[in-house]
DNA sequence: AACGCTTATCTTGTATACTAGTGGACAATG
DNA sequence: CATTGTCCACTAGTATACAAGATAAGCGTT
């Protein structure tokens, strides 16, 4: 497991979950490993307590699995919970693209400007990791937009499935599509056409689907 | 603060948990009232360790707010929040329902439609709670026979808001619409017609919308 | 070899002890 | 009287100690 540095202001525990969650998507810590609250409090220099307290978080998004007396392990991938993320995702940003079509203003509009310009001008110079921050943001603002911000980080919770299958897949070679998707959505939502909006953006959410079968072919073991 | 009996094979975390839950929405612990780890432990003859646990598990869905070194307090009710709550549920539910029309077997047709008949004798025999307690079978079950279990899990942690609005409304003049509600879902999922059955779905899920002015008449002090 | 018991050693669950930050009461000071 | 500073009681954050269940190895018996 790789050891992060320690941000300023930040909690013991806030520092554990961030480091556990950054682990695990990066498979780090591969689906399917054994974890013991001594040994992460160990590695990571803190008591049991911040650690289980992180531990507890992310077993009720269901990537973690406390066994009592028994311990801890990261979940193995389990293909319909990362659909039904998928599926959160789609269903809910659909809805959320048409109320933004309704109520977005003219700076709003700008600042999602403003963003996939970014966008691409990052994927010219194939700058992946600012380009994933520019996509989460896209999305965000979406959601803020459409005043359901509070659900946004609901449901990012739940986006950590969806996040680690992204990680093992191929995913540079999609890039491309999904700026220009951006693109689209922008200016079906500045056009105020609230259907393409919904159609683009359910178009632009399937793309995130992988194929289980080429994953399970690479990694069997990270498969339950 | 009641403090209710335990359950058999339940952990002190859980029992914790479920009674702050129970008197948040009961408003037994009022909106805004200020709550302490000792306090709490002290009432339910348990240690501060689970009674934080659980304390934790409720402010990540915002109805408990930690204030550190100086308490955490019951959310005053944000009416914003509820409305995300409740837009959230008809924006899945919708999907769910679009889904149960195409995938619904036989059997599983016949257990919803056993369920509703007994909303229908509970609701002849004004029996409220085992009539709560259907109507939230009902729409768990969708979600299952959806394939969208994990999620009905995930939201429900965020329904709470909804369920304490609920609590403080005059909500049992509207049962007869609600049992009618689900009936005619039922009709037209056996029936295969998904438009239908989205139709009612966000007709029935906009029935819970209660009048912010008049609770915030009755309320003042528990809103924020 | 196969079975059953004991036991040592893990684990998480829970209780308790300690740390450090917050705000209020209240006295000292202008 | 207003303001400032000091203490005190209380809080959550964290560390540690202890309890109790699960597991597997060892060992004796059959």
């Amino acid at each position: 497991m790789e050891v992060l540095p320690r941000h300023p202001r930040e909690s013991n525990r806030e520092y554990a979950l961030r480091v556990l969650k950054e682990n695990i998507v990066s498979t780090a810590l591969a689906p399917g490993s054994m974890v013991s609250e001594n040994e992460l409090a160990a590695q990571l220099a803190l008591s049991r307590t911040p650690v289980r307290e992180a531990l507890l978080e992310l077993s009720k998004a269901k990537i973690v699995e406390i066994l009592p007396q028994r311990g801890s392990r990261v979940t193995l991938i389990d293909y319909a919970l990362v659909e039904e993320a998928r599926f959160l995702r789609e269903v809910l940003e659909r809805a959320v693209a048409e109320l933004v079509c309704q109520t977005a203003d003219a700076v709003q509009l700008e600042a999602l400007s403003q963003n996939v310009r970014l966008q691409e001008y990052h994927l010219e110079n194939h700058q992946l990791d600012p380009l994933m921050k520019l996509d989460d943001d896209f999305h965000g603002a979406l959601f803020k937009i459409a005043g359901k911000w509070q659900l946004h980080e609901l449901i990012n919770g739940f986006t950590i499935h969806f996040d680690r299958v992204r990680s093992l897949s191929l995913y540079a070679v999609k890039e491309l599509k999904i700026v220009a998707d951006h693109r689209a959505i922008l200016n079906a939502i500045a056009a105020r056409d609230a259907g393409e909006a919904q159609r683009l953006m359910t178009k632009h959410l399937n793309r995130y689907r992988v194929d289980e079968q080429e994953l399970r072919g690479k990694y069997p073991r990270y498969f339950g």
